[in-house]
DNA sequence: CGCCTTTGACCAGCGC
DNA sequence: GCGCTGGTCAAAGGCG
């Protein structure tokens, strides 16, 4: 905060430091230079600038005592509807699961894929698996405070593939065990795949993110390893896969390729679930891409429904919500919010593929759509696939710098990259947009708080630079508390 | 020496 | 059945 105000006063012009670097208080405290006062005129003149440049320095000192109070409004405020909004999230939560269970009944042989990004509970599974056994509780207890990325294919079994559950799982379970140690073992667990590709035909899903970056892949927070590298005929790049390597078990896949229209566009392919701890960053980008999947899977399954049955990807939005915290929270919830973001009709397409969302995080000059709004849409039959846009001509608009994700407008210190430096104001816009959508009156008062401020700061670019190094310090200062700041 | 990238070969799925 | 394409393997070589 204080950084933020000295910033502030700095780039302002208004700062305490007048020409040689002294504190303007040294210079009109300072006696005249010439003890004779030979020139009285240009004297008082100083006098009076002297003056004018305290009355300057107390507006300034009240102007930020102001803003530093209504910053620390905004800042309860927003926590105060993050935490409103967790509990509606919740209630929504609870319902969908009743619904869930009601669908089971009707479509017997339904399946899923459900994300579990980011930091996740897995005691979700418990509400919505009538059939779960007792080992995989036990493993999913185990895994209760694990990290994990990527995309998990969870099925919707019959009542007669629920008699067969545990074994089913346990061949599941154990190849993912051994996945990738060894190459005979890979084999036998490609195999076990198929078996259950035969029984669920559904690719497995994907998160595709479009991002800007100079660097040959993002940097996400992942350690990853190349294993090929395609070249196809209708595109001009080459495509490169990389496996991630934090755990040598980790099923985990991603897909890099530059865009053909535009080779400064770096299109990363997420595909599979981490079954280790992921450093923050990686945490956070997998939150994003998990809302984003969520919100596929949500429509996906959706789509497949009768009109009045909800989304069957409660375990997804269940799981997600368990990883509510700090500005993703937004996104999930945004994202989840189909009525919003996603309209059935769109479901129809015809090229079979793997179910797939795209995120797109360029920033083009030609748009003028608001963050999270949907662009365009690349669907594929039975796999539904979407495509959200982060476009705007808003400087704020979330980028790759250097291969960090960045949020927000670039902050004045370089130094803040790859502490993915996610604005709130962002956030706020995303919030309330989603309000906006969802029309929840008992919040307004506070949006019509956030919007006001948000307006101030968009109006005053001086102020935006002050409160996004402030906004980066706090948001630093969480990350070194909870020892998770990842640079790579 | 271990880890990583490169790259040609191989395999499976899909369309014709 | 054939060819194309996407995805993966694994040997070879580079690098620290």
């Amino acid at each position: 905060m204080e950084a933020a105000t000295k910033e502030f006063i700095s780039s302002t012009g208004y700062g305490g430091h007048v020409g040689n670097g002294r504190p303007c208080h040294e210079n009109y405290l300072k006696p005249p230079s010439s003890p004779l006062q030979k020139d009285s005129r240009s004297c008082s003149k100083q006098d009076v600038q002297l003056q004018s440049t305290r009355v300057e320095m107390g507006e300034v000192r009240e102007e930020n005592q102001r803003l530093k109070k209504s910053l620390d409004r905004i800042m309860k405020d927003y926590q105060n509807l993050q935490m409103k909004f967790f509990d509606i999230v919740q209630k929504d939560r609870i319902k969908t699961t009743n619904n869930t269970n009601n669908h089971q009944e009707i479509e017997e042989s339904d399946q899923f894929v459900s994300l579990c990004l980011g930091r996740v509970t897995h005691d979700t599974k418990e509400d919505k698996k009538t059939v779960v056994s007792s080992k995989l509780k036990e493993d999913d207890q185990a895994k209760e405070t694990s990290l994990t990325l990527g995309l998990d294919r969870r099925f919707e079994l019959s009542d007669q593939s629920k008699v067969n559950a545990k074994s089913f799982e346990e061949l599941k379970k154990e190849a993912r065990e051994t996945c990738w140690q060894h190459s005979k073992v890979l084999k036998t667990k490609r195999s076990g795949d198929d078996e259950v590709q035969q029984q669920n035909p559904v690719k497995k899903a994907r998160v595709s993110v479009r991002a800007r970056c100079d660097t040959p892949t993002m940097n996400d927070g992942c350690q990853w390893r190349k294993y090929g590298q395609k070249i196809s005929k209708s595109h001009p790049c080459p495509r490169a896969y990389y496996r991630c390597t934090v755990s040598p078990s980790c099923p985990v896949r991603k897909q890099v390729q530059r865009c053909a229209e535009d080779i400064s566009i770096l299109i990363t392919t997420y595909e599979g679930t981490h079954n280790h701890p992921l450093p923050m960053l990686a945490t956070t980008m997998a939150s994003t891409t998990s809302a984003a999947a969520s919100m596929l899977l949500s429509e996906s399954s959706s789509s497949q429904l009768p009109a009045g049955h909800s989304s069957s990807v409660t375990t997804a939005n269940s799981t997600a919500t368990a990883n509510l915290h700090g500005p993703d929270f937004f996104k999930l919830d945004s994202l989840k919010s189909k009525h919003f973001y996603l309209s059935k009709s769109s479901f129809s397409s015809s090229v079979p593929s793997h179910p797939t969302i795209t995120l797109d995080l360029t920033s083009s000059p030609s748009s003028s759509l608001p963050r999270f709004n949907i662009v365009s849409s690349e669907y594929r039959p039975k796999y539904s696939s979407a495509t959200l846009n982060f476009n705007s001509s808003d400087p704020n608009a979330m980028s790759w710098v250097n291969g960090f994700l960045n949020y927000g407008r670039q902050p004045y210190n370089k130094n803040q990259i790859g502490n993915l430096s996610m604005g709130r104001q962002p956030v706020e816009d995303n919030y309330q947009s989603y309000m906006h959508k969802k029309d929840l009156t008992p919040q307004h008062s506070l949006l019509e708080t956030i919007d006001t401020a948000t307006k101030a700061i968009t109006v005053d670019q001086r102020f935006q630079s002050a409160l996004a190094i402030a906004l980066t310090s706090i948001i630093d200062a969480g990350d070194i508390a909870a020892g998770g700041a990842q640079r790579n």
